[in-house]
DNA sequence: AAAGCTATCTTTAGATG
DNA sequence: TCATCTAAAGATAGCTT
């Protein structure tokens, strides 16, 4: 029996949620009917079920019903259906445009690859060239930039290769001949400057001579 | 105090009516509410008082549940609003096809107006520069015809011109220098045939001659 | 007019058949 | 699945404030 109050929420059990549908439906419905007579009010309810199905009250002919809902949000919420209408104009004018638009761009697009030319005069015809040699100067630029990037890039790389390949070298120099590399090394160093990360520090800063005798001062 | 069950008719006492329809009113929308959360269902409820005034619940948005409706329902009502909403559908499609087209007449045009060229590659650089080369030997071409019709047309002028002036020339050579005149002329009619519209009369045709005496049969 | 009261009616959750 | 039962919960008619 009913024990406590029952809370307001979803049934989780499905039969006991089908049962109490069920009842408050027909509970819901024959309120809205019993609303609608003594009242004398018009009274709608619309209930889907979990599977779709439909169970309705109309106190007169839904659709009517439906309408003035309309009617009635129309005038307090915006102008719905007349929205609409306006959309629908809208969506056309809108559409117009954009058939303009087309038109616009087919017939530069077919000026830019010499189509329909029959009714140009000589003039318009000049003009249409000069677009396209423009066109054609810059994607050919383009085209000759790319390229420059490109050998650049090899450029770059066979720099770079050459760089590894003479450490390298250099440092097969330095063991079959170390004072040849270490000369080398140094005048190279003073053309390149200072290629170590601690900027100022240079090979050549370095003191390598061994001297005996007094400390003198350095410079 | 409530004594018996009331009937389930109109309350003629109008602020009863009102009362009950205030407190009715409040109970059905509570119990559509109560419904839709117990039992998981779509539920919407719908009253107009008799003023007009729109009291309403709905699980969820009031103009989708009304869809619903009407798609379940659309066997029995007219498919009007259905329709119409297709039919806006269908315009948007329509755009969204209007839409690519632009997009695509756009990008045509720009590629061939040597625009948006950084994410080219070289081959594709390549095909537009063919692309705009073709375009641009065909306007050249139309211009050239242009050009050589204009240079025809003229031409005929010219020489039409050049006939008038010869005619000219002719006639002042008649009056100047008759006999050499007639001469020519003869000759030369006989090559180009006669030159008035009256067809076989020719200028040389009519006697200018002064003759005195008996008349004599012409030939 | 709106809000509260309360006796009584109505609904309905859960059980049972 | 479905109807029926039952008592608590809920709704509300008529009243009062």
């Amino acid at each position: 029996m009913v024990r406590g109050k029952i809370q307001i929420k979803r049934i989780e059990n499905l039969p006991s949620r089908q049962i109490t549908f069920s009842k408050r439906r027909k509970g819901l419905l024959k309120k809205a009917h019993e609303l609608s007579v003594l009242c004398d009010a018009q009274v709608a309810a619309v209930v889907f079920s979990q599977k779709g199905r439909l169970y309705d009250f109309s106190s007169s002919d839904m659709q009517k019903m439906m309408e003035n809902y309309e009617i009635y949000r129309r005038e307090y919420f915006g102008t719905e259906r007349l929205q609409k209408r306006q959309y629908v104009q809208e969506l056309k004018n809108e559409m117009a445009t954009m058939l303009d638009k087309i038109e616009i761009l087919q017939l530069q697009c077919r000026s830019l690859m010499g189509q329909d030319l029959d009714s140009c005069s000589v003039e318009e015809l000049k003009e249409i060239t000069i677009k396209i040699e423009k066109s054609l100067t810059i994607v050919r630029s383009r085209k000759a930039k790319l390229h420059e990037d490109t050998i650049e890039k090899l450029k770059a790389e066979i720099s770079e290769e050459k760089e590894v390949l003479n450490e390298t070298n250099g440092l097969r120099k330095m063991f079959e001949e170390p004072t040849l590399w270490m000369h080398s090394r140094s005048v190279e160093s003073e053309k390149s400057g200072p290629s170590c990360s601690n900027g100022n520090m240079n090979i050549s800063d370095v003191q390598t001579d061994l001297s005996i005798g007094l400390p003198e001062s350095r410079e």
